[in-house]
DNA sequence: TATTGTTATACTCTATAACTATA
DNA sequence: TATAGTTATAGAGTATAACAATA
């Protein structure tokens, strides 16, 4: 167990990753938001899947996903074929279009790293990549997904005095 | 320079570290999103400073910093005194209220990643940190911000064929 | 005229809830 | 009745542009 100092840098540097992910973002096609790189991206590698299937690896809701597959598939990016397991569902694949954007996505991505990580050795990259990898995991691992008993109004703070303390708010 | 994979590999990363951060928020009082603990702990950790320095090490556009200040204000959990040095300024500082609620949150926060991470030594959670760092660090270092030339069409891709090229979309 | 902030508007990503179709 | 997926709606975060006040 680490000491509390180095969790709180830890959650620190976490919420300014958005920076980071801002910056790349930048180097996409207008009409190919990130979360459709995600999207095509995980039917590269794990091949033809699923919505729910889809939504688990990307740890959204469902409902999110199918607007992402949406997004993609009107641009001809992905297949969807009938499931013969299941009338309920369809199964994904990238299109023959999508492999070559997303080669060419992946060529652009990693130019971008690849200049603005000049400095970095191949070990961080990778010791980076895994620790993240596994900070998913570690976070995925528990509970993953449980069915929200009441996270909206979420554990309320116990002590901290002068606050209004979450006003309806009128506007 | 690192290989290719190397860097798409990283990119896969950095773009799912968003299920981590939703975790986290989870923790958070609803009154209190996780954009307004951004702005506490750098007033925190950085002292009293005005908007354009806390827009600066947010990395974001001053207009949102100052949607997320006007947000802590008005909950008390920040003060705004005018700026000696420039009238146009005000100078913000963490009031006893805000000092206090965000020991609180860091609490709450340290408490979630020790669960989540009890697994992992104290090493690997600093090593993490360091490397996030540096990777903000290697990302804000050569052009900072220059003054957007023409970022909303963004670097249309070369070749990548069969793509509908972003067409108006009529819906 | 240039700079510091603020406000209006729009876009992306996500969640919740209500709904459809199939199991 | 339960499950897979879709759609409508809302909220958070961000960017751009137009604007106000001060330098």
């Amino acid at each position: 167990m680490a000491a509390r100092g180095l969790y709180e840098e830890l959650a620190r540097q976490l919420s300014a990753v958005g920076v980071v992910k801002r910056e790349m973002a930048r180097e996409l096609p207008g009409d190919c938001p990130p979360a459709s790189v995600g999207v095509l991206m995980l039917l590269h590698k794990h091949g033809e899947m699923r919505i729910s299937r889809l939504t688990e690896l990307l740890a959204i809701d469902m409902s999110v996903t199918s607007r992402h597959v949406t997004h993609v598939a009107e641009r001809g990016w992905i297949e969807r074929h009938p499931d013969p397991q299941d009338g309920r569902s369809r199964l994904l694949r990238l299109s023959e279009g999508g492999e070559q954007l997303l080669q060419e996505l992946s060529r652009r991505t990693a130019e971008t790293l690849e200049r603005q990580l000049r400095e970095w050795s191949d070990e961080d990259v990778a010791r980076l990549a895994t620790l993240l990898q596994r900070l998913r995991d570690s976070f995925g691992d528990g509970r993953a997904r449980l069915p929200q008993q009441g996270a909206g109004a979420a554990v309320e703070p116990p002590g901290p005095p002068e606050r209004p303390t979450a006003k309806p708010r009128p506007d």
